[in-house]
DNA sequence: GAGAATTTGTACGTATGTATG
DNA sequence: ACATACATACGTACAAATTCT
């Protein structure tokens, strides 16, 4: 899958929509998380605040969560965690 | 006690935080020193990185402190620290 | 003193967080 | 939405200093 530039549907949504599948697919069961926003960045030709804001709407649905230079995990945020 | 690494508060600092409580419960008063960077990483399960920036802390505090290719010890810097 | 082992020091690479235009 | 720059966090590799055999 990929996001269509001339959609008018914002990209980061249509990320969003494409990494909700994946991981519903189970595409990234094995490391439990999410590759780097650098890689997804050039994987799917956008910037990488769209990355980010993608991944910010997977984290509203409580499908993943991000930690400070370690990266996004597949999974509701645990308790203690305290970052955004 | 031990890091937690799904917890988001930087791993540098739980560490700290642990060897602090280490420090003050006297754990180290025998030998006066922590042990070595090395064995504190395996120990906890972190980079020595993380290891060494958690003892910067600690150093700021002016809890322990370090001598090249000796160690780290407990207490502040004497001012010859470097003489033996 | 020589050489190996141990310990701390420094540099660099990668990842996410934040701010600006 | 994109680009860029910088900050913070974590890890790895190599270098330097000290100690041990």
């Amino acid at each position: 899958m990929k996001v269509d530039q001339r959609d008018s549907t914002p990209l980061h949504e249509q990320l969003a929509a494409i990494l909700r599948a994946e991981i519903n697919e189970g595409k990234y069961a094995e490391s439990g998380m999410l590759p780097s926003e650098s890689y997804l960045q050039q994987e799917h030709g956008v910037s990488r605040g769209t990355v980010r804001r993608a991944i910010e709407t997977l984290t509203a649905e409580g499908l993943v969560f991000t930690i400070a230079a370690r990266g996004t995990f597949i999974g509701k945020r645990p308790p203690d965690a305290k970052s955004r």
